[in-house]
DNA sequence: TGCTGATGCGCG
DNA sequence: AAAGCGCGCATCAGCA
């Protein structure tokens, strides 16, 4: 008792200043404290200017020395820092976002930096961290320190003797992790600051690149090589938490090509996708570890070396210890634990190489590309200069111009009830200006995303685009640094992927998977003998609903006329005739074929997934300038059920299932959580949910299909004839070598139509897949005939 | 000045 | 009552 009592006249709370019309400490901060075991009579309580002040400047509070009297005469041991101003007056830095609930202990006093009661009052979301920090600072003055990890034993490697000791106690389970210079492994300065090994009994660090620490360059090519050997030797299994990123520099750094074993943010993500993944999260649900981030300065190893060290110890300690509890969690559901083995673990290895590699730019077009394109931004610009001079990449500008200054009748409105500027608005506008103005938008986009965009991540001929292997909650993979899923179809920018001299891009898409796999999980009978018979299923969708709404019949008059070369009067028959003729020799005929079976393939997968009558007449209005009545729209969509009648019963299921259990799986056993389906109340989030249950499976298993087969290939035809690339979704990107381009084309085909591993998995399916290549620039590549043609004509 | 959220648009 | 799903990136506006 009292011990406590003089632990509690220890703190000191500081706040930027007394409130204007009392001199008693913020109420917030007080009922926290209480509810969180403190007595706050026996806590002291002071501020950093005496008396109220509205606004205090940096200047203000750097010459403001109250709170420096103040510690002087109350020597706290535990400081708590209420707000930005506390924290800047305490520790002399900024940025409270940043800073919260990170201790810092400065000559045997902790001060903790916590959000101030104003903000939370002002975004009540932030109550919960703040009540969380509170926790924390209560666990801090309890413990008499800040919490250290116990089983931590860091070592420092600074002689090649302490190294031999490392490499000694590499064996068995082992965590690895690096500290790096930055993100980028092909950016300028980029360095591998320290190597980090975590076993059962030590966390060895190895300085590569610190202040304190000079290794010659044959002392650094010796380590690298006797850990390589170690790691060749087969006794030590590598444990990462997003390794992808460890590997990868070690592989640009040190032409390291070591095998991670587990993954710990793989591992969780698969356990639940809709979470985070970051370490420092995830010890803390697991093993309630402290906050131990710090500075980006300690985490790129510039900061004093021991404290570097300890952070890295920490990573080592934590992620070992993760995978011992997330190998039994998989352990406990043989779908996820499947799909973790044979699909996410290889993706994760293959990874490392499909980024290393690349995507080859051509740079004479790339030059060619944002020429053309300046050029089209200016010629906008001038007209769009004759009518005013605003800020024509601004909504609100653009927007105030339209309706105010112009008065045009506002058609479209934003979300928030704003008059929209945006692109379904200004296709609407009958006026000279818009046009110029969508031209310019789309011009300023490309040059922007994809000119601009490209140009920091050049690494000579390439870009290193980073794919996220838990991007989605679906199981997708997402892709950044640049987004190569995200490149326009426009030939002017997508060609400019490509392969370099010796080699041939290669395009290998699954042709329409997602509906396959519809028509296989909701065993709908039309489709599967559609896909059976070798019938496009957009062009089904297209020929059914023109046949019922009798839309466009001059056109399917004249189509099957000059068709079967005879005058067709019969609508019906002329459907029939052009069902039968396919998309191509109808496109042939008239283009406008092309754009309806667009559209038939956009009802498709809207009404598929859920979509309503009201967001058809939209899409049909954005997209094809076709004004749908509201009774069209109905009937468009009861007419897709009424032709594909297993859809219903199944999304029914799905639901249904989804609304019982709060999950779905896909067919690999993937998981995809819906907590929000369970809900008692029919919330528009419940709804959101069970649309999901129908969605996600289809999707996940979609790109699951994808992975496998590049899986399959990439181990049959390793480089240097055939280098993944990347994918998207339901496509792969390989660079074949040329003489390898029809081989290596033709088998990936057959790979798709059944990877090896859905045995593996167990998976039967009742309609059949196809791949579809593409071979060349990307969007300009050719079919494997056409290809094989041109190319036995150049050689 | 640097962050967050909303918007808009590219892709599947 | 309201109803496709899944992403990343640039830009602007609003706020501290």
């Amino acid at each position: 008792m009292l011990a406590d009592r003089k632990k509690h006249k220890s703190i000191l709370v500081v706040d930027t200043c007394p409130q204007e019309d009392s001199d008693e400490p913020d109420q917030m901060i007080v009922d926290m404290l209480e509810d969180t075991g403190f007595d706050t009579d026996k806590i002291h309580f002071t501020t950093v200017f005496d008396h109220f002040i509205e606004k205090p400047s940096k200047s203000m509070i750097r010459k403001n020395t109250h709170l420096q009297d103040e510690l002087r005469r109350i020597k706290p041991k535990f400081v708590l820092l209420v707000g930005n101003t506390a924290l800047q007056a305490a520790l002399g830095k900024t940025g409270i976002k940043k800073e919260r609930g990170r201790p810092e202990e400065i000559d045997g006093t902790v001060f903790y930096p916590v959000y101030s009661p104003a903000y939370v009052g002002y975004d009540e979301r932030q109550a919960p961290i703040l009540k969380m920090d509170i926790v924390n600072f209560q666990n801090i003055v309890t413990h008499g320190k800040i919490p250290r990890e116990e089983g931590l034993s860091v070592r420092i490697v600074r002689s090649l003797a302490d190294f031999r000791r490392c490499v000694r106690d590499l064996a068995g389970i082992v965590s690895y992790d690096l500290e790096t210079s930055g993100l980028y492994p092909w950016a300028a300065d980029a360095e591998i600051r320290s190597l980090g090994f975590g076993t059962a009994d030590h966390q060895w660090c190895i300085p590569i690149h610190h202040p304190d620490i000079s290794w010659t360059a044959e002392e650094i090519e010796y380590m690298i090589d006797e850990l390589d050997q170690r790691m060749q030797s087969g006794e030590v299994k590598l444990i990462t938490q997003n390794g992808k990123f460890d590997m990868l520099w070690s592989r640009v750094k040190y032409k390291l090509r070591w095998k991670m074993y587990f993954d710990t943010m793989l591992a969780h993500y698969l356990l639940d996708e809709n979470m985070n993944h970051d370490l420092k999260y995830l010890s803390k649900i697991y093993f309630n570890a402290p906050d131990y981030d710090v500075d980006v300065e300690i985490k790129q190893f510039r900061g004093p070396l021991n404290k570097c060290c300890e952070y890295q110890a920490h990573d080592l300690y934590y992620t070992r210890k993760l995978y011992f509890r997330l190998k039994k969690e998989l352990k406990q559901d043989l779908g996820v634990q499947n799909v973790f083995d044979h699909i996410l673990m290889p993706c994760a290895n293959l990874f490392v190489g499909i980024e290393y590699r690349g995507v080859f730019v051509n740079h004479q077009d790339f030059d060619k590309a944002e020429k053309h394109l300046r050029a089209k931004i200016a010629d906008s610009l001038k007209v769009l200069g004759k009518y005013a001079d605003i800020n024509w990449g601004s909504p609100k500008q653009v927007g105030s111009l339209l309706y105010e200054k112009l008065k045009l009748p506002i058609l479209v409105k934003t979300k928030k009830g704003a008059p929209s500027a945006g692109e379904s608005a200004l296709k609407q506008i009958d006026h000279p200006l818009s046009k110029a103005l969508l031209e310019y938008r789309g011009a300023k986009q490309q040059l922007s995303f994809f000119i601009e965009g490209w140009k920091p991540y050049l690494d000579k001929n390439r870009l290193h685009p980073s794919f996220k292997l838990h991007g989605t909650v679906t199981g997708r993979l997402s892709c950044e640094n640049p987004n190569l899923q995200q490149v326009p179809r426009d030939p002017l920018i997508r060609s400019l992927i490509t392969a370099p001299p010796g080699y041939t891009l290669v395009e290998v898409d699954l042709s329409q998977i997602e509906l396959r796999i519809a028509a296989h999980m909701a065993d709908e009978q039309n489709l599967l003998s559609a896909f059976e018979r070798g019938i496009d299923a957009h062009w089904l969708t297209m020929t059914r609903e023109m046949g019922r709404s009798g839309s466009n019949a001059k056109l399917v008059l004249e189509t099957a006329s000059a068709l079967v070369q005879r005058k067709v009067k019969n609508f019906g028959e002329a459907i029939d005739i052009i069902f039968e003729a396919g998309p191509d020799a109808c496109a042939e005929l008239d283009p406008r074929w092309k754009e309806f079976r667009k559209k038939a393939k956009a009802i498709n997968f809207g009404y598929l997934f859920g979509m309503w009558w009201r967001k058809f007449i939209q899409y049909a209005r954005d997209n094809y300038d076709v004004e749908v009545t509201e009774k069209e729209a109905q009937d468009s969509r009861i007419s897709f059920f009424d032709s594909y009648p297993g859809f219903e019963p199944w999304h029914k299921a799905q639901r249904k299932f989804a609304s019982r259990h709060g999950f779905v799986r896909s067919l690999s056993g993937r998981k995809r959580r819906l907590p929000d389906a369970m809900s008692n109340r029919d919330t528009p989030e419940k709804q959101e949910a069970l649309r999901q249950s129908i969605n996600a499976p289809v999707q996940s298993f979609a790109n699951e299909l994808n992975l496998m087969a590049l899986l399959q290939i990439s181990e049959e035809y390793p480089a240097p004839i055939c280098y993944p690339v990347g994918t998207v979704h339901d496509a792969c990107l390989l660079e074949v070598r040329d003489d390898m381009v029809a081989e290596v084309t033709r088998r990936m085909l057959k790979i798709m139509e059944g990877p090896d591993l859905l045995k593996k998995f167990d998976i039967h399916l009742k309609v059949g897949i196809e791949g579809e290549a593409k071979i060349g620039p990307w969007s300009k590549g050719v079919s494997l005939e056409k290809w094989e043609k041109q190319y036995a004509e150049k050689v």
